[in-house]
RNA sequence: GCGUCGGUGGCAGAGUGGUCAAUUGCAACUGACUGUAAAUCAGUCGCCCCUUGGGCUACGUAGGUUCGAAUCCUACCCGGCGCA
């Protein structure tokens, strides 16, 4: 993987870039539809690349559940098992360790509602008792499947393994997302684990990551001058020329050697991003960046649960002391207000499943802020949903099609509706990036933001 | 024509003397959704005043019994079925 950066916003941390995969680029700052189970919902890949889109964002914990990640490297990997050739990125299932942990049952999610920061942080009630699917220990975090109850104890390690078993491009440590309402005292317990997590999923990436690259460059080898080149550059360390056998053995300790940060193509290793977390707290906010960006990881996550108010100062708290020329993925982040401010303040990539749920959920995006497309208003409206749209259903389809199509329960409905929110969020986020390259952030920013109400 | 069963809110369908403005489902109306336990969930759903609350009109129509009726009785209207 390889992170250039084109352009840089005057003034603050915002900048236009591209990364490099082995799977192709994606131009930043990007959106990456989420596509949980290896698939984005309702979507085929085709559709998918249509839109707009050059990477996804599947989910370990998903698919090591179902349908195993061993059946997708047998399968040959995720990019084949589900046909989608660009540049995959696996969250590790962290966040699972927040939605079906502290906030399963309950009225806790990405974004809280809570505007009273005292209400924010209460004393840590003992809610342990409390019915979840998540319980965190030291060493990792016992999950029971909500598919059939069976209990799967998931580590760094795990998690990293299963991460390379798909064979995504860019992959992420193992952390724990906590929800703003815990208080300090947790947040710093939870930020510990975290860290400490980061390091244990840093150094058995690094120990898979040097297995893949030797296996490879056997494999090379073996096939002779017509085969992939070895590790580029020439520069290759002569202490790591030691035998495959030998490191799968365990007999050389991968963490103590150092890889090049900008990896060889040649190498179907993934990179791995570690996840900055620390609450609402800007002092634990800033530790957690300091900590994580001294690290070897080729780019970083901001994760954490937010009060949407709060979400901007921690970007920054956190961007500001991030490494500048390594990439910034901002966790689970992507209504159209949000994202504007995490181009602003240096996220150069952005998942979400807001555009694609909210899409089968009947909520579309238009200019002007937030339609229901179910509404009793657009079953007669014949125009496309945004006549200045270019999506395929706008070219395509009324308004009052696609009202129809919910109203009658038809799958086309979430097909549709989807294509266009995704084609709304990949446009927004390739129109800020163009302006950016035009110097014209700001008006662009403003421009829209006028128009949009939420 | 006789017998019989039944007529409940937009629809289906509970309820069979007070706790019923009436369970439930669908439809309708509205809202929520931010590293997907989500093609999900929540609210409203006779009219009026609106504050927890109060008033009014309602279970085919018209009467009646009763302190009190969607629920019991009588007649009528309508529908299903059976027999002529």
């Amino acid at each position: 993987m390889k992170f250039n950066i084109e352009k840089k916003l005057k003034g603050n941390l915002g900048r236009a870039g591209m990364l490099e995969t082995a799977h192709g680029t994606i131009h930043t700052p990007a959106f990456i539809p989420v596509g949980t189970k290896a698939t984005v919902k309702s979507l085929t890949p085709e559709e998918v690349r249509e839109l707009g889109a050059e990477a996804v964002l599947a989910n370990t914990y998903h698919l090591y559940l179902q349908p195993g990640h061993e059946l997708i490297r047998h399968a040959g990997g995720l990019h084949k098992f589900m046909h989608w050739d660009g540049p995959i990125i696996t969250d590790s299932g962290g966040f699972q360790v927040f939605s079906l942990g502290a906030a399963y049952g309950k009225e806790l999610s990405k974004i809280t509602k809570i505007t009273d920061p005292s209400l924010l942080i209460p004393e840590r009630f003992d809610d342990s008792d409390a019915p979840r699917l998540a319980k965190i220990g030291q060493d990792g975090v016992s999950f029971k499947s909500h598919l059939d109850g069976s209990i799967h104890y998931i580590t760094p390690e795990k998690s990293i393994e299963i991460q390379h078993s798909l064979g995504a491009d860019i992959i992420f440590a193992f952390d724990e997302c906590t929800s703003p309402a815990e208080e300090q005292r947790y947040q710093k317990e939870a930020l510990d684990r975290t860290h400490a997590w980061a390091k244990r999923s840093l150094a058995i990436h690094k120990k898979l990551a040097w297995e893949t690259e030797l296996l490879e460059w056997g494999v090379s080898q073996a096939e002779g001058p017509r085969g992939s080149a070895p590790p580029a550059g020439g520069d290759r360390d002569p202490a790591r020329e030691c035998s495959v056998s030998q490191a799968l053995s365990g007999i050389v300790a991968p963490s103590r050697r150092e890889t090049p940060r900008s990896r060889s193509f040649s190498s179907s290793a993934p990179a791995l991003f570690g996840i900055v977390q620390g609450g609402r707290s800007e002092e634990l906010r800033k530790e957690s960046a300091r900590f994580i960006g001294s690290l070897d990881f080729d780019g970083f996550g901001i994760g954490g649960s937010f009060a949407k108010e709060d979400m901007s100062m921690a970007v920054k708290w956190v961007n500001e002391i991030l490494p500048e020329e390594r990439p910034r993925h901002l966790l689970g982040i992507g209504e159209p207000e949000d994202l504007l401010m995490g181009i602003e303040n240096g996220v150069d990539l952005f998942d979400c499943v807001a555009p694609t749920r909210n899409a089968r959920n009947g909520t579309l995006y238009t200019s002007k802020g937030k339609i229901n497309i179910t509404n009793a208003a657009y079953r007669a409206d014949f125009n496309p949903i945004e006549k200045d749209c270019d999506c395929f259903t706008c070219r395509n389809y009324s308004a009052a099609y696609l009202c129809h199509l919910f109203r009658g329960k038809e799958m086309l409905a979430a097909t549709l509706s989807t294509i266009h929110n995704l084609r709304f969020i990949v446009r927004l986020v390739g129109g800020a990036r163009q302006a950016i390259l035009d110097g014209g952030f700001p008006d662009f920013r403003d421009a829209f933001l006028l128009n949009w109400r939420k």
